[in-house]
DNA sequence: TACTTGTCTTCCATTCACCGGAAGGAGCGG
DNA sequence: CCGCTCCTTCCGGTGAATGGAAGACAAGTA
């Protein structure tokens, strides 16, 4: 119960979320259960810091500071530094939403978003997490995630559309495949429109590391020739990676 | 002197830089000024919730949660997605490394950057600010910049390079021929070994929301090519950004 | 082994900064 | 004018933050 000023003003922050990018003072106090008097006080204290801005209409949103910050995390660095110039590549050849994912517990956790002109519609941005059964990038590193982990993923087969892959039984067919043929696909089952093609990018010879994906409105097309391409730029950013220790 | 403790845990917070991206307790504790018990007290704190993280070698550094909270800023949102996809262009038509830039008081501020395989050397990172006349986005905004702004900047002109531009009546000339030409250069000023191209990206007629920039090892070349190829990026840039509204 | 020098961690009595109810102001819609 | 919701300010009691001191640990030196 004891509540320290710090985790307090930190609460306050985690009230902000992707639905929630710009809240009003007293919408802080609720979401943070605090009492309106002591929310004021401490945003007051985030904003001249920083941590928070002020629209004009007077809701707070975060501040340009955190976001500075937020740049230094090392969240992946490397592998994002290693795979820009390749995603690059991989747009140029195919011209649809690239994708970046690393695995983050049960979630898929993207890392990098390279969009197109032509968007199909994606639901996914940097930093966003979703469920590992409904994405390609997911699927794919959900076939090489621990016995754990699957077990955990198999647990919680939330349906997202009418294609979402549900049946426990199904997905681990798919999984088999990934496997063997060394590649995912989904068809609009996380967002209608939407179909994606995704490979493991592994760093030496056997660790996967993360899952690279693209996202284009039909795959009866060029399959083949979507997945060559991918399989180019993952080996690409697997070698930078190894010659990078 | 008051040093509440929410501003305190900012001011740990505020210890970290691109310069300093992983630091130790007692460093934290220096480089912020508190006692190394209470830096200790906050740090587990801030550790606790997920703002630090901790690597094996026992140093902190920023933590996944900041990173997420960073990327909800509404930091030029707007212009970075209407951007991306002319950045991809960019980069197609010429390899070389691009940059999308923003004027922040009196320093160049980078809001997106995407490199090439070969890269020349590049200083500026997403989220790293410059100052304004030694970068050729820099020349550009200072170029539209009001006149106050342009007065603070020109007081401060330090020297980078040997090639970096101090002389006030040169770049003020220079600033002369961004305005007519419609675009800037820079030959190492930076960055030895790096020159620059910039043009501005205006919303609807008038006003200079952005620049636009990429960095080549040598501009003799084809300078005329790379200044029409910017000039397409920036319209549609700006294109996009009016009928957005 | 004993000593040095740097880390990080824990403890606890003092005190001072945080707390939050209450009251006042500002804007809005009926 | 009243009622509603939002934001801001005030202030006295009190419990959470403070930081010196002491201990634990690791690495380097003689």
């Amino acid at each position: 119960m004891a509540a320290s000023v710090t985790s307090r003003a930190l609460d306050l922050l985690g009230a902000f979320g992707p639905e929630h990018r710009s809240l009003t003072l007293s919408e802080l106090a609720r979401r943070s259960g605090l009492p309106l008097a002591t929310a004021h006080r401490l945003v007051g204290e985030l904003h001249k810091w920083g941590a928070l801005a002020r629209l004009a209409s007077g809701e707070y949103v975060i501040g340009r500071r955190l976001w500075d910050l937020g740049l230094l995390a090392p969240v992946q660095s490397g592998l994002r530094q290693a795979a820009s110039p390749f995603l690059h590549d991989l747009y140029g050849a195919t011209l649809a939403t690239v994708h970046l994912a690393v695995r983050d517990r049960v979630e898929v956790l993207y890392v990098d978003r390279l969009a197109g002109h032509v968007s199909v519609p994606v639901v996914s941005r940097i930093g966003s997490r979703l469920p590992l059964h409904a994405t390609g990038v997911g699927k794919v590193l959900l076939a090489y995630a621990p016995e754990d982990v699957r077990a955990e993923a198999f647990s919680r087969l939330t349906r997202v559309t009418p294609y979402t892959v549900t049946q426990p039984a199904r997905l681990a067919e798919q999984l088999r495949r990934v496997r063997t043929e060394g590649y995912a696909t989904t068809g609009e089952e996380m967002s209608l429109g939407a179909c994606s093609v995704a490979v493991p990018v592994r760093a030496g010879h056997d660790s996967v590391v993360a899952a690279l994906g693209i996202v284009v409105p039909d795959l009866r097309r060029d399959k083949a020739r979507l997945v060559a391409a991918l399989r180019v730029a993952a080996q690409g950013i697997g070698r930078t990676l190894a010659s990078a220790e």
